[in-house]
DNA sequence: GCCGTTTTCGGCCCGACTGTTTTCAGTCG
């Protein structure tokens, strides 16, 4: 049983709640236990089976009682109860915008709907406009709201959706009459998935704003349209649409709404507690002492008036942000990364040559790269033999005399093998500078007789000549599942052994993730931020990895890419040595 | 159901938009 499965309880036993009618204040206590669980990196289960869990935030008496529950024997007795009383298909319907739990308990009232399916017959049938409450407006709405569900598809990956904002904030900054615009919400945030684009733009002419964002070449649908906002779909390169929202504003309150619509949400809600603390009231328009507004023009107004040190937008997800204000400050950026520690050529499954890759890095501002090509193992991916590793090194240590300005360090991304021992010999792991460890294969439990991933991570920490483990969760966001790993242990043997744990960067991995990213800081373990570039263009993904390091707290200091080239090489003597 | 600079009960964030039940409930972010 993992915390995913007690989330998926919590969340399901609080839109039964919803649908019930019950009270607003308990159901939004089990929804805070959700993503209490959600955001906690440890195992929940082990917790409840071991000790106290309402020491986690939002768990008092009760909810404890029904976590215990559910790990002794598999049930709650309040969702039994529950789905007793509704098809197991109602709560989907809650996904579908323009159905809240009113509308589906009436639908399942009044006409028997059980699941999507029915909700289309009846909406279809003109059974659906004939409740009151209902009209042709909402049904229409309704409508789309379903084919929107059912053509968006979920999540968009961060990569994805950033440049298609970047873009989008491009041409409206281009419109006649535009102050600012800004990109907000989660993906300012950096969050490694995001619902919708939301973009603000200041200026007094809103509505002459919203009609030409409307009709932007590539807007396959427009979805509402007013003075101050507008909000259109668009259709990405795998067919899903996506949707983009723009809200115009006035430029002095420009800061309010900036961090009003970049959310979180429960950042706000804390936000907003802490000034009805101090009787005033925050809103998108400003923080207000009655009728006056006292801060609003900036973010950092908001955030000195109520007497907080600035929230970067990467930690505003009410995980203990408040508390923990000397993080902000120094946060990595993109500007104190001085090199990538992971790429491939064309020796492996890389598209470009070591000379290309470090000319393109050199540009960046880089002081080092090292080229990690694959390892014999993974043959899908050309993974090179120990003759040609060889020769490999020896081209790798000649472009490093040839050009100038930048170190090329000779690497390699070795993989972990199903026994936990390395896919190269020591003797020529010894010849490289810096090498990654990676699992490739078996990703699976492990068995009878087999190592886990947890076991075979480890052996690799303990190796002297691996340096990093690389992607160490394996995951692909939206498409693989994450090893089974015990991150508390491997967290504890990295900082044991000096071994580094990497950000991989890739929009597609973001592995680590933040919350194991915050897990590794706890113990003094020290990261490592690459692209795993297979191409010069993907140098400019390190933005995806910046985002997630600093989302999980990751100062300058943390950070082995922000190091000299000289303390790097010390670093990982002090390693082999030891 | 949780929680305490409002501390064991009484409160729990805020405003906009929309459609329709014509005075506001439902939904959303």
């Amino acid at each position: 049983m993992s915390n995913a499965d007690l989330v998926r309880i919590f969340e399901r036993i609080a839109d039964l709640m919803e649908i019930d009618g019950a009270d607003r204040f308990r159901i939004n206590s089990y929804r805070r236990v959700a993503r209490t669980i959600k955001d906690t990196p440890t195992d929940v289960a082990e917790m409840a089976r071991n000790g106290d869990v309402t020491d986690l935030q939002g768990v008092g008496k009760g909810t404890a009682e029904r976590i215990r529950q559910f790990v002794d024997t598999g049930h709650i007795d309040v969702l039994v109860q529950l789905e007793a009383k509704f098809p197991p298909g109602l709560p989907a319907l809650l996904d579908i915008p323009g159905m809240g739990p009113k509308k589906v308990g009436l639908v399942h009232r009044e006409l028997g709907v059980t699941g999507l399916e029915d909700l289309k017959k009846v909406a279809a049938s003109g059974k659906l406009a004939e409740l009151s409450g209902m009209g042709v407006a909402s049904v229409k709405k309704i409508s789309e709201g379903i084919a929107f569900l059912e053509s968006s598809g979920g999540r968009t990956p961060l990569g994805i959706a950033l440049p298609i904002a970047e873009m989008f904030a491009d041409r409206v900054r281009a419109l006649p009459g535009v102050d600012r615009v800004e990109i907000a919400g989660s993906l300012r945030r950096g969050a490694e998935t995001i619902g919708d684009v939301d973009l603000l733009c200041a200026s007094g002419e809103g509505a002459a704003i919203v009609r030409q964002f409307t009709e932007f070449d590539g807007v396959r649908r427009v979805l509402a349209a007013g003075d101050t906002k507008g909000s259109v779909t668009i259709e990405l390169a795998d067919r899903r649409e996506l949707q983009i929202d723009l809200r115009v504003v006035e430029t002095d309150a420009f800061g309010a709404a900036w961090q009003y619509f970049t959310g979180s949400k429960e950042h706000n809600v804390r936000l907003r507690e802490r000034a009805v603390r101090r009787k005033w009231r925050l809103n998108e328009y400003g923080l207000y002492h009655e009728k006056r507004r006292i801060a609003g023009e900036s973010e950092s107004d908001i955030y000195k008036k109520l007497e907080l040190s600035f929230v970067p937008p990467e930690l505003r997800e009410d995980r203990g942000e408040f508390d923990r204000p000397s993080d902000a400050a120094d946060l990595v950026t993109l500007k104190d990364i001085r090199g990538d520690l992971h790429m491939h050529t064309v020796a492996s499954d890389g598209k470009c040559t070591i000379e290309a890759m470090a000319c393109a890095a050199k540009e960046r501002g880089y002081k080092f790269i090292a080229i990690c090509d694959h390892s014999k193992s993974s043959t899908i991916a050309n993974g090179l033999t120990i003759e040609r590793m060889k020769k490999h090194i020896r081209a790798i240590r000649k472009v490093d005399e040839a050009i100038e300005g930048i170190a090329i360090l000779v690497g390699c991304e070795c993989d972990i093998l199903s026994d936990g021992s390395m896919d190269y010999p020591d003797d020529l792991l010894a010849q490289c500078d810096w090498v990654v460890g990676s699992i490739h294969s078996a990703m699976g439990k492990g068995g009878s007789g087999k190592l886990s991933p947890t076991e075979r991570t480890i052996a690799a920490m303990e190796h002297r000549y691996v340096c990093a483990i690389g992607h160490p969760t394996g995951r692909l966001i939206n498409r693989r599942a994450p090893m089974d790993l015990d991150m508390q242990t491997i967290v504890k043997t990295a900082k044991r052994t000096g071994t580094m744990l990497e950000i991989n960067a890739s929009w597609r991995r973001l592995d680590l993730k933040d919350l194991h990213v915050r897990l590794a800081l706890d113990a003094g373990v020290v990261l490592t931020i690459n692209t795993d570039a297979h191409h010069t263009d993907q140098f400019a993904q390190m933005r995806y990895g910046i985002m997630t390091a600093r989302r999980g707290g990751a100062t300058v200091k943390d950070v082995a890419n922000c190091l000299t080239l000289a303390s790097l090489r010390k670093r990982i003597a002090k390693k082999r040595d030891s």
